[in-house]
DNA sequence: AAAGATTGAAATCTCAATCTTG
DNA sequence: CAAGATTGAGATTTCAATCTTT
Protein backbone atom coordinates (compact mmCIF):
# COMPACT_ATOMS: atom_id res chain seq x y z
CA UNK A 1 0.00 0.00 0.00
CA UNK A 2 1.09 3.00 -0.64
CA UNK A 3 2.07 5.13 2.27
CA UNK A 4 2.45 9.14 2.68
CA UNK A 5 5.69 9.85 4.10
CA UNK A 6 5.86 13.45 3.21
CA UNK A 7 3.20 15.80 3.82
CA UNK A 8 3.24 18.45 2.44
CA UNK A 9 5.23 21.50 4.32
CA UNK A 10 2.85 24.85 5.88
CA UNK A 11 4.66 26.99 3.18
CA UNK A 12 2.96 24.13 0.26
CA UNK A 13 0.10 23.52 1.61
CA UNK A 14 -0.75 27.64 1.76
CA UNK A 15 0.87 28.00 -2.15
CA UNK A 16 -2.39 24.81 -2.49
CA UNK A 17 -4.86 27.00 -0.90
CA UNK A 18 -4.41 29.87 -2.90
CA UNK A 19 -4.59 27.63 -6.00
CA UNK A 20 -8.08 25.84 -4.83
CA UNK A 21 -10.47 28.08 -3.38
CA UNK A 22 -12.41 25.21 -1.51
CA UNK A 23 -9.36 24.03 0.11
CA UNK A 24 -9.86 23.66 4.14
CA UNK A 25 -5.83 23.87 5.07
CA UNK A 26 -6.71 22.58 8.98
CA UNK A 27 -8.91 19.89 7.66
CA UNK A 28 -6.40 18.44 5.25
CA UNK A 29 -3.86 18.80 7.52
CA UNK A 30 -5.63 16.51 10.03
CA UNK A 31 -6.61 14.17 7.48
CA UNK A 32 -3.29 13.39 6.15
CA UNK A 33 -1.96 13.47 9.69
CA UNK A 34 -4.62 10.36 10.31
CA UNK A 35 -3.82 9.02 6.90
CA UNK A 36 -0.33 8.68 7.77
CA UNK A 37 -0.55 7.47 11.35
CA UNK A 38 -2.90 4.94 9.35
CA UNK A 39 -0.03 4.30 6.80
CA UNK A 40 2.46 3.52 8.90
CA UNK A 41 0.94 1.23 11.23
CA UNK A 42 -0.54 -0.59 7.79
CA UNK A 43 3.29 -1.21 6.92
CA UNK A 44 4.52 -2.29 10.38
CA UNK A 45 2.30 -4.49 11.10
CA UNK A 46 2.57 -5.87 7.98
CA UNK A 47 6.30 -6.39 8.44
CA UNK A 48 5.51 -7.85 12.19
CA UNK A 49 2.85 -10.32 10.08
CA UNK A 50 5.93 -11.69 7.69
CA UNK A 51 8.12 -11.99 10.68
CA UNK A 52 5.42 -14.50 12.52
CA UNK A 53 5.40 -16.46 9.03
CA UNK A 54 1.71 -15.06 8.05
CA UNK A 55 0.35 -11.79 6.23
CA UNK A 56 -2.52 -9.35 7.37
CA UNK A 57 -5.06 -11.09 5.43
CA UNK A 58 -4.58 -14.61 6.80
CA UNK A 59 -4.06 -13.28 10.79
CA UNK A 60 -7.42 -11.57 10.34
CA UNK A 61 -9.24 -14.92 9.04
CA UNK A 62 -7.66 -16.46 11.98
CA UNK A 63 -8.15 -14.55 15.00
CA UNK A 64 -11.85 -14.19 13.39
CA UNK A 65 -12.39 -18.16 13.81
CA UNK A 66 -10.01 -17.64 17.24
CA UNK A 67 -12.88 -15.58 18.60
CA UNK A 68 -15.23 -18.64 19.51
CA UNK A 69 -13.19 -21.18 18.47
CA UNK A 70 -16.11 -23.86 18.84
CA UNK A 71 -18.24 -22.14 16.56
CA UNK A 72 -17.87 -22.85 12.36
CA UNK A 73 -18.04 -19.67 9.69
CA UNK A 74 -18.87 -20.43 6.31
CA UNK A 75 -16.60 -18.44 3.75
CA UNK A 76 -19.49 -15.98 2.99
CA UNK A 77 -19.61 -14.69 6.92
CA UNK A 78 -16.18 -14.65 7.10
CA UNK A 79 -15.90 -12.69 4.07
CA UNK A 80 -18.79 -10.33 5.07
CA UNK A 81 -16.81 -10.23 8.78
CA UNK A 82 -13.74 -8.93 7.09
CA UNK A 83 -15.01 -6.84 4.48
CA UNK A 84 -13.36 -8.73 1.40
CA UNK A 85 -15.01 -10.69 -1.37
CA UNK A 86 -15.83 -14.36 -1.26
CA UNK A 87 -13.50 -14.49 -4.06
CA UNK A 88 -10.48 -13.38 -1.58
CA UNK A 89 -11.40 -15.88 1.05
CA UNK A 90 -12.02 -18.95 -1.11
CA UNK A 91 -7.49 -18.12 -2.44
CA UNK A 92 -6.92 -16.98 1.61
CA UNK A 93 -9.16 -20.45 2.64
CA UNK A 94 -6.98 -22.47 0.42
CA UNK A 95 -3.88 -21.52 1.72
CA UNK A 96 -4.85 -21.89 5.42
CA UNK A 97 -6.10 -25.12 4.77
CA UNK A 98 -2.88 -25.87 3.03
CA UNK A 99 -1.03 -25.16 6.22
CA UNK A 100 -3.32 -27.29 8.28
CA UNK A 101 -4.92 -24.20 10.11
CA UNK A 102 -8.21 -24.34 9.13
CA UNK A 103 -10.46 -27.22 8.27
CA UNK A 104 -13.46 -27.12 5.53
CA UNK A 105 -16.17 -29.53 6.12
CA UNK A 106 -19.29 -29.27 3.82
CA UNK A 107 -22.80 -28.01 5.67
CA UNK A 108 -24.98 -30.92 6.76
CA UNK A 109 -27.90 -28.83 6.89
CA UNK A 110 -27.25 -26.89 3.35
CA UNK A 111 -24.92 -28.60 1.69
CA UNK A 112 -23.96 -25.32 -0.36
CA UNK A 113 -22.17 -24.12 1.95
CA UNK A 114 -18.85 -24.79 4.09
CA UNK A 115 -18.19 -25.16 7.83
CA UNK A 116 -14.87 -23.30 8.71
CA UNK A 117 -12.89 -24.03 11.88
CA UNK A 118 -9.51 -24.00 13.47
CA UNK A 119 -7.28 -26.64 13.65
CA UNK A 120 -5.68 -27.85 17.06
CA UNK A 121 -2.35 -26.44 15.05
CA UNK A 122 -4.40 -23.34 13.93
CA UNK A 123 -4.91 -22.59 17.70
CA UNK A 124 -1.25 -23.80 18.73
CA UNK A 125 -0.26 -21.19 15.93
CA UNK A 126 -2.58 -18.14 17.52
CA UNK A 127 -1.53 -18.87 21.20
CA UNK A 128 2.03 -19.06 19.77
CA UNK A 129 1.81 -15.56 18.49
CA UNK A 130 -0.90 -13.74 19.75
CA UNK A 131 0.89 -12.91 23.30
CA UNK A 132 3.46 -10.99 21.58
CA UNK A 133 0.72 -9.25 19.25
CA UNK A 134 -1.16 -8.02 22.35
CA UNK A 135 1.42 -6.92 23.74
CA UNK A 136 3.18 -4.51 20.82
CA UNK A 137 -0.14 -3.41 20.69
CA UNK A 138 -0.12 -2.11 24.51
CA UNK A 139 3.09 -0.79 23.39
CA UNK A 140 1.72 1.07 20.67
CA UNK A 141 -1.50 2.48 22.53
CA UNK A 142 0.60 2.69 25.74
CA UNK A 143 1.73 6.44 24.54
CA UNK A 144 -1.94 7.55 25.07
CA UNK A 145 -3.69 8.35 28.15
CA UNK A 146 -7.21 7.24 29.39
CA UNK A 147 -8.32 10.48 28.24
CA UNK A 148 -6.67 10.43 24.43
CA UNK A 149 -8.06 6.87 24.25
CA UNK A 150 -11.45 7.34 24.97
CA UNK A 151 -11.56 10.66 22.37
CA UNK A 152 -9.49 8.27 19.71
CA UNK A 153 -12.44 5.83 20.21
CA UNK A 154 -15.04 8.26 19.54
CA UNK A 155 -13.15 10.04 17.15
CA UNK A 156 -12.33 6.94 14.91
CA UNK A 157 -16.17 6.35 15.37
CA UNK A 158 -17.13 9.16 13.47
CA UNK A 159 -14.47 8.93 10.98
CA UNK A 160 -15.60 5.78 10.23
CA UNK A 161 -19.25 6.77 10.54
CA UNK A 162 -18.79 9.83 7.89
CA UNK A 163 -16.68 7.48 5.33
CA UNK A 164 -19.30 7.68 3.05
CA UNK A 165 -18.61 11.90 2.12
CA UNK A 166 -16.56 9.98 -0.08
CA UNK A 167 -18.12 8.56 -1.89
CA UNK A 168 -21.28 9.91 -2.18
CA UNK A 169 -23.10 11.72 -5.21
CA UNK A 170 -20.72 15.04 -5.63
CA UNK A 171 -21.97 18.28 -3.93
CA UNK A 172 -22.29 21.40 -5.96
CA UNK A 173 -19.61 23.89 -5.12
CA UNK A 174 -20.93 26.13 -2.57
CA UNK A 175 -20.83 29.74 -2.97
CA UNK B 1 -7.00 -4.20 1.49
CA UNK B 2 -8.70 -6.24 4.37
CA UNK B 3 -11.09 -4.39 6.73
CA UNK B 4 -12.22 -5.35 9.87
CA UNK B 5 -16.08 -4.48 9.51
CA UNK B 6 -16.53 -6.49 12.45
CA UNK B 7 -15.81 -5.78 15.81
CA UNK B 8 -14.95 -8.42 18.24
CA UNK B 9 -17.97 -8.23 20.60
CA UNK B 10 -17.26 -7.02 24.34
CA UNK B 11 -18.27 -10.60 24.94
CA UNK B 12 -15.84 -11.67 23.20
CA UNK B 13 -13.47 -9.48 24.41
CA UNK B 14 -13.77 -10.21 27.95
CA UNK B 15 -13.15 -14.17 26.69
CA UNK B 16 -10.15 -13.76 25.23
CA UNK B 17 -8.73 -11.63 28.19
CA UNK B 18 -9.56 -14.73 29.94
CA UNK B 19 -7.74 -16.85 27.52
CA UNK B 20 -4.42 -13.94 26.76
CA UNK B 21 -2.97 -12.81 29.92
CA UNK B 22 -1.71 -9.75 28.25
CA UNK B 23 -4.20 -8.96 26.52
CA UNK B 24 -5.17 -5.49 27.25
CA UNK B 25 -8.81 -5.27 26.12
CA UNK B 26 -9.26 -1.00 27.02
CA UNK B 27 -5.90 -1.19 24.20
CA UNK B 28 -6.91 -3.43 21.82
CA UNK B 29 -10.63 -1.61 21.90
CA UNK B 30 -8.89 1.33 20.65
CA UNK B 31 -6.53 0.22 18.10
CA UNK B 32 -9.42 -2.28 16.66
CA UNK B 33 -11.32 1.60 16.56
CA UNK B 34 -8.32 3.21 15.15
CA UNK B 35 -8.06 0.40 12.21
CA UNK B 36 -11.46 0.27 11.50
CA UNK B 37 -12.01 3.74 10.26
CA UNK B 38 -8.53 3.68 8.49
CA UNK B 39 -9.78 0.86 6.84
CA UNK B 40 -13.27 2.52 5.89
CA UNK B 41 -11.41 5.28 5.00
CA UNK B 42 -9.12 3.48 2.01
CA UNK B 43 -11.89 1.57 0.90
CA UNK B 44 -13.69 5.23 0.38
CA UNK B 45 -11.04 6.66 -0.97
CA UNK B 46 -10.55 3.88 -3.53
CA UNK B 47 -14.49 3.91 -4.84
CA UNK B 48 -13.73 8.25 -5.05
CA UNK B 49 -10.66 7.85 -7.35
CA UNK B 50 -12.18 5.12 -9.33
CA UNK B 51 -15.03 7.98 -10.41
CA UNK B 52 -12.44 10.09 -11.38
CA UNK B 53 -10.54 7.41 -13.41
CA UNK B 54 -7.69 7.12 -11.60
CA UNK B 55 -6.24 5.43 -8.58
CA UNK B 56 -5.01 5.70 -4.86
CA UNK B 57 -1.55 5.47 -6.17
CA UNK B 58 -1.90 7.48 -9.19
CA UNK B 59 -3.62 10.58 -7.35
CA UNK B 60 -0.72 10.31 -4.82
CA UNK B 61 1.64 10.47 -6.87
CA UNK B 62 0.50 13.63 -9.47
CA UNK B 63 -0.77 15.33 -5.81
CA UNK B 64 2.81 15.05 -5.11
CA UNK B 65 3.84 16.64 -8.04
CA UNK B 66 1.05 18.99 -8.12
CA UNK B 67 2.63 20.48 -4.49
CA UNK B 68 4.96 22.76 -6.52
CA UNK B 69 4.54 21.73 -10.12
CA UNK B 70 7.14 23.84 -11.80
CA UNK B 71 9.44 21.61 -9.36
CA UNK B 72 10.59 18.03 -11.23
CA UNK B 73 11.34 15.42 -9.17
CA UNK B 74 13.42 12.26 -9.64
CA UNK B 75 11.39 9.04 -9.70
CA UNK B 76 13.32 8.60 -6.49
CA UNK B 77 12.23 10.90 -4.85
CA UNK B 78 8.84 10.33 -5.37
CA UNK B 79 9.49 6.79 -4.71
CA UNK B 80 11.05 8.22 -0.88
CA UNK B 81 7.95 10.54 -0.86
CA UNK B 82 5.39 7.92 -1.60
CA UNK B 83 6.79 5.33 0.86
CA UNK B 84 6.78 2.45 -1.97
CA UNK B 85 9.58 1.30 -3.99
CA UNK B 86 11.58 2.52 -7.39
CA UNK B 87 9.99 -0.40 -9.02
CA UNK B 88 6.29 0.49 -7.81
CA UNK B 89 7.01 4.10 -9.01
CA UNK B 90 8.60 2.91 -12.62
CA UNK B 91 5.44 0.80 -13.17
CA UNK B 92 2.69 4.21 -12.25
CA UNK B 93 4.99 6.96 -14.06
CA UNK B 94 4.71 4.20 -17.09
CA UNK B 95 0.71 4.34 -16.93
CA UNK B 96 0.63 8.13 -16.30
CA UNK B 97 3.05 8.78 -18.71
CA UNK B 98 1.03 6.62 -21.45
CA UNK B 99 -2.23 8.66 -20.30
CA UNK B 100 -0.21 12.25 -21.03
CA UNK B 101 -0.21 13.20 -17.35
CA UNK B 102 3.05 13.51 -16.75
CA UNK B 103 6.57 13.98 -18.89
CA UNK B 104 9.69 12.33 -17.89
CA UNK B 105 13.27 14.06 -19.53
CA UNK B 106 17.05 12.88 -18.65
CA UNK B 107 18.49 14.43 -16.30
CA UNK B 108 21.48 16.95 -17.62
CA UNK B 109 23.57 17.18 -14.94
CA UNK B 110 23.24 13.15 -13.91
CA UNK B 111 22.72 11.20 -16.73
CA UNK B 112 21.19 8.44 -14.45
CA UNK B 113 18.37 10.39 -13.24
CA UNK B 114 14.77 11.32 -14.93
CA UNK B 115 13.26 14.57 -14.43
CA UNK B 116 9.11 14.14 -13.70
CA UNK B 117 7.12 16.77 -13.97
CA UNK B 118 3.00 17.13 -14.60
CA UNK B 119 1.88 17.82 -18.27
CA UNK B 120 -0.28 20.24 -18.89
CA UNK B 121 -3.19 17.80 -19.28
CA UNK B 122 -1.72 16.18 -15.86
CA UNK B 123 -2.62 19.63 -14.37
CA UNK B 124 -6.25 20.12 -15.76
CA UNK B 125 -6.78 16.90 -14.30
CA UNK B 126 -5.53 17.53 -10.94
CA UNK B 127 -7.81 20.84 -11.26
CA UNK B 128 -10.91 18.92 -12.25
CA UNK B 129 -10.88 16.85 -9.82
CA UNK B 130 -9.33 18.78 -6.61
CA UNK B 131 -11.98 20.54 -5.99
CA UNK B 132 -14.16 17.87 -5.52
CA UNK B 133 -11.58 16.11 -3.48
CA UNK B 134 -10.97 18.86 -0.77
CA UNK B 135 -14.82 19.21 -0.66
CA UNK B 136 -15.06 15.94 0.23
CA UNK B 137 -12.37 15.55 2.52
CA UNK B 138 -13.63 19.18 4.39
CA UNK B 139 -17.10 17.25 4.79
CA UNK B 140 -15.15 13.71 6.48
CA UNK B 141 -13.97 16.14 9.07
CA UNK B 142 -17.12 18.39 9.59
CA UNK B 143 -17.86 16.05 12.15
CA UNK B 144 -15.15 16.64 13.91
CA UNK B 145 -14.77 20.05 16.43
CA UNK B 146 -11.85 22.07 16.40
CA UNK B 147 -10.78 19.99 19.70
CA UNK B 148 -11.09 17.18 18.16
CA UNK B 149 -9.25 18.05 15.18
CA UNK B 150 -6.31 19.00 17.35
CA UNK B 151 -6.13 15.75 19.48
CA UNK B 152 -6.45 13.72 16.47
CA UNK B 153 -3.56 15.60 15.16
CA UNK B 154 -1.59 14.90 18.29
CA UNK B 155 -2.66 11.13 18.47
CA UNK B 156 -2.30 10.58 14.88
CA UNK B 157 1.16 12.33 15.92
CA UNK B 158 1.84 9.37 18.64
CA UNK B 159 0.25 6.53 16.69
CA UNK B 160 2.69 7.52 13.75
CA UNK B 161 5.69 7.89 16.08
CA UNK B 162 5.12 4.79 17.83
CA UNK B 163 4.32 2.47 15.22
CA UNK B 164 8.08 0.70 15.54
CA UNK B 165 6.31 -0.92 18.47
CA UNK B 166 5.19 -3.28 16.14
CA UNK B 167 8.36 -4.00 14.26
CA UNK B 168 10.73 -3.86 17.78
CA UNK B 169 12.80 -7.01 18.34
CA UNK B 170 10.56 -8.58 20.58
CA UNK B 171 10.46 -7.84 24.58
CA UNK B 172 10.39 -10.39 26.76
CA UNK B 173 6.85 -11.15 28.42
CA UNK B 174 6.66 -9.47 31.59
CA UNK B 175 5.93 -10.48 35.02
C1' DA C 1 31.89 -0.57 -7.05
C1' DA C 2 27.64 2.54 -6.11
C1' DA C 3 23.31 4.71 -7.45
C1' DG C 4 19.20 5.43 -10.60
C1' DA C 5 15.92 3.13 -13.30
C1' DT C 6 13.82 -0.85 -15.24
C1' DT C 7 12.28 -5.71 -15.85
C1' DG C 8 10.17 -10.20 -14.60
C1' DA C 9 8.33 -13.29 -11.17
C1' DA C 10 5.49 -13.69 -7.10
C1' DA C 11 1.89 -12.15 -3.58
C1' DT C 12 -2.57 -10.05 -2.59
C1' DC C 13 -7.12 -8.59 -3.76
C1' DT C 14 -11.18 -7.62 -7.04
C1' DC C 15 -14.42 -8.46 -10.74
C1' DA C 16 -16.97 -11.30 -13.85
C1' DA C 17 -18.11 -15.82 -15.09
C1' DT C 18 -19.07 -20.63 -13.78
C1' DC C 19 -20.38 -24.65 -11.09
C1' DT C 20 -23.20 -26.71 -7.47
C1' DT C 21 -27.08 -26.87 -4.52
C1' DG C 22 -31.59 -25.15 -2.98
C1' DC D 1 -33.81 -18.75 -10.98
C1' DA D 2 -31.25 -17.54 -5.83
C1' DA D 3 -27.21 -18.19 -3.21
C1' DG D 4 -22.65 -20.27 -1.83
C1' DA D 5 -18.23 -21.29 -3.48
C1' DT D 6 -14.71 -21.39 -6.88
C1' DT D 7 -11.95 -20.14 -11.02
C1' DG D 8 -9.38 -17.14 -14.21
C1' DA D 9 -8.02 -12.61 -15.73
C1' DG D 10 -6.51 -8.03 -14.34
C1' DA D 11 -4.65 -4.38 -11.04
C1' DT D 12 -1.34 -3.08 -7.53
C1' DT D 13 2.84 -3.67 -5.06
C1' DT D 14 7.29 -5.97 -3.70
C1' DC D 15 11.71 -8.42 -4.29
C1' DA D 16 15.71 -9.78 -6.77
C1' DA D 17 18.25 -9.26 -10.82
C1' DT D 18 19.87 -6.34 -14.66
C1' DC D 19 21.24 -2.31 -17.31
C1' DT D 20 23.13 2.38 -17.53
C1' DT D 21 25.75 6.07 -15.74
C1' DT D 22 28.88 7.98 -12.26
Amino acid sequence: MLILRDLPSDAEMRGLATRYRDLDPEAIATFLAFIRASCEVFHAAESHFTRHGTSCGRFTVLALLNREPELARSPSQIASSCGVTRATITGLLDGLEADGLIGRVRGTADRRTLQVRLTAKGRRFLDGMLPDHFRRLSTLMGSLDADERTVLRRIAGKIADNSHALTDPPTPRPR
